[in-house]
DNA sequence: CCCGTCTATAACCGTTTTGTAACCGGCACG
DNA sequence: CGTGCCGGTTACAAAACGGTTATAGACGGG
């Protein structure tokens, strides 16, 4: 699935692009309106994440663009209590709107809301190798053998690792990722959800052949 | 899609009133509050456009009547500068408010948000596997059985799950659109209402093969 | 106005999930 | 060697979850 993210901030669109990807997302930056169409153009992207403020063509201008040639979900940021351009916004085609500032996991919920409206949904469930996860059950398969049922965490830990498979995620980023901000020094949390995965997924969990340890930088998934 | 617009005022009434015919609704107006409760009960509207001054019973009497007995989306209309109004509307369950003056896009623009939000841009599916449902005389049947009448809010939640039928729906989504925007707390009402749709539609409510619980996740339908 | 139905709210229970702590062993380092 | 760090493991407590039952209020039809 790709998408792009507009939006003239460095920080914030690096935020939203890395948050897409470690989601699973394939992304694509600009940081105008004009790259934004430009892009939009080449790469034909499935949603348009797209700030309104910016200079030179605004999130408008932008959206009225797009929406002259397509229907792809696009969600607008505008800053609070800026209700007319919310309106505008929302005149202009825009899906959906999130108001700055906001939660990655906000922007993520949203996004799938939209696709799941659109009738875009992943068809087929997150899978690298013999790991399939099923997202809307909680539930893995691990070759063919029976799906396993996996708690909200341990979820979002194997997708996360699942969106990188073969590279190794460090321990500072999956806490942030499935935990939301939370101090580093946490990493208890993060040695049993793992343990706790490795109990469901491995063969033999002493032994791990799938979530393996990357000592001192983090954990990866081994996909063949 | 039936709309129903409340407003005093006979220019602005029939200029609503056109707009939403062009863009393909099937209008009904009312003149004040009296005779907008009539309506409302006699045609079920799907969506309220409602002012807020008026004489005699004001548009707040009027929301406050029409969310006793439904979750119909209603829009008010506000004049500028009437924070107060604004809050109050929210309360009392409006949905959605609009600062006069507005532009008939505008309106548009806020009805079409609302209706997705609402999830009621398309008519949803009767029936799958042995699950049959009659959305007009509120009731259903499983397989050959007799048909059982259902409450509204069963129905609805049956509805979303039929239309999500074998896949599993997660808890917010069903809290959103069965009751409206609600804090995501309120999973009471959630356990309650499928333990009461079980009661109704399972052969043995204790051991579900319709209604099965995602543990962690939501609830699905089973369809074979 | 009364009565039956429907809905909201609370409480209880057993189970699962998550958070916290302690301990173990390997390993690097002085 | 001893020490400290790191990751794995075990154990247990706290919190959340899901099912159930009970009760009170709201609603709607006579």
């Amino acid at each position: 699935m790709k998408m792009l993210v507009v939006d003239d901030d460095r920080d914030l669109r690096e935020l939203i692009g890395f948050t897409l990807t470690q989601a699973g997302y394939l992304v694509m930056k600009a940081a105008d309106g004009l790259a934004a169409l430009r892009t939009f153009e080449s790469e034909s992207p499935d949603l348009v994440v797209l700030d309104i403020n910016m200079p030179g063509a605004s999130g408008f201008q932008v959206c009225e663009a797009i929406r002259k040639r397509s229907r792809v979900p696009v969600i607008m940021l505008t800053v609070r209590g800026e209700e007319e351009d919310l309106v505008r916004a929302l005149e202009l085609g825009a899906d959906d709107y999130l108001t700055k500032p906001f939660s990655p996991r906000t922007l993520l919920a949203r996004i799938k809301a939209l696709l799941r409206r659109a009738g875009m949904e992943n068809p087929t469930p997150l899978a690298a190798g013999r790991v399939a996860l099923d997202i809307d059950e909680h539930t893995v398969r691990i070759g063919n053998s029976d799906p396993v049922r996996l708690t909200k965490l341990e979820l979002r830990l194997l997708q996360m690792l699942l969106a990188n498979a073969g590279h190794t995620v460090s321990s500072d980023r999956l806490l942030i990722q499935v935990w939301g901000h939370r101090n580093s020094a946490d990493r208890q949390l993060l040695k049993q959800l793992v343990h706790r995965l490795r109990q469901k997924i491995e063969a033999d969990p002493a032994t791990p052949q799938l979530l393996q340890t990357a000592a001192g930088a983090g954990y990866k998934l081994i996909v063949d």
